[in-house]
DNA sequence: GAAGGCATGTAAATCGTTACATGATTTA
DNA sequence: TAAATCATGTAACGATTTACATGCCTTC
């Protein structure tokens, strides 16, 4: 019974609000997704997993002719959610960039190239920006009427940073550019 | 003979000036690190694979009486990590984040342990800041004076951003401070 | 002379994604 | 009525890490 990152998302968003397996994935697809991505290959087993450790508790909730299983987190699974928020320590940020790594060996390409990768990845930033303002913000707005404020907080550093990004990966580009002539 | 990002960072590593399997694990290790991590594990089986694709030569290179394989970059390696940096497509960005995942979900907490979070998570993005200026910086302006400049533009640009973010927690945190009274 | 770093590799375990398989309901 | 979405699960695959195994060299 040892509980793992993917758990405690499962765990948190049933209790944000979600209540099957794939409403659980939906709810990730629009909020945890950049940061911490899931698939409903690895939902469904880590519901039943939760289960069996009384974590959480299962009903049929059937919709029509189509049958669905509702969860709800249980005073234990809640404890172990806070538990797991107050603990002192946490994995370190694990991350694999392409761009950067590219960018890292960018020295191999002509002054050009290397512009227009540089432009690459600051569009790409951009573009997460406005996805993030656009579709991330309102949704986790709309749960902060609920009680929740901090699924705002996060698409609000979300936002600012991919911002941060992809100014400053324009202002290199520009330079290069400058320089190069 | 597909190569994946694996691939191209060691034949980057190689192509930066490290000789061994060793001495590339080494060179991640105060550079890619941060965005883009390796292991032995990973490197080793790499190198052979790009070996009897013919994209690295490998040599015998003891120092004294330890055994040691040295690698250099043949023009199709180098061709293909050149295509490689220009190619359109890249895989996007994948995190994995543990401290933003409790942050999402930290309305379970109370409105104390929500800032003790905060500053743990602003610690933690600081304390990275300062590695990279103390460490990786130092490391890419000695590689800068060898003709190779993006190492140290990456440099910068995880310190810069690590520095933005550990900001952007700190006020954060004491704008709920202050709220919370 | 002990500890730590240099050096190479393999095996096992872990973790996560994609593909497969199925079927009902809603919307265009 | 066709396409998209809701809904659940398993199997296969792929990627990566940790552990195992070995041994020399350098520094304290």
């Amino acid at each position: 019974m040892k509980l793992r990152p993917p758990s405690y998302l499962v765990l948190g968003m049933l209790r944000l609000g979600a209540r099957s397996g794939y409403a659980i994935k939906k709810a990730t697809d629009i909020s945890t997704r950049i940061f911490f991505p899931t698939s409903l290959a690895q939902v469904y087993p880590e519901l039943s997993r939760l289960e069996s450790d009384g974590l959480v508790t299962r009903r049929e909730d059937p919709h029509g002719g189509r049958s669905r299983s509702a969860y709800d987190v249980t005073d234990r699974g809640e404890e172990a959610l806070v538990a797991w928020l107050r603990s002192e320590r946490f994995a370190p940020t694990h991350t694999r960039d392409e761009g950067l790594l590219r960018l890292f060996f960018a020295d191999a390409l002509s002054d050009e190239d290397q512009v227009v990768l540089l432009r690459r990845m600051r569009d790409r930033a951009r573009a997460a920006e406005h996805w993030m303002r656009s579709e991330v913000l309102p949704a986790a707005q709309a749960l902060e009427r609920t009680g929740s404020r901090h699924p705002h907080t996060v698409a609000r550093f979300g936002a600012d940073t991919y911002a941060f990004v992809a100014d400053w990966l324009d202002r290199c580009a520009s330079e290069l550019e400058r320089e190069a002539g």
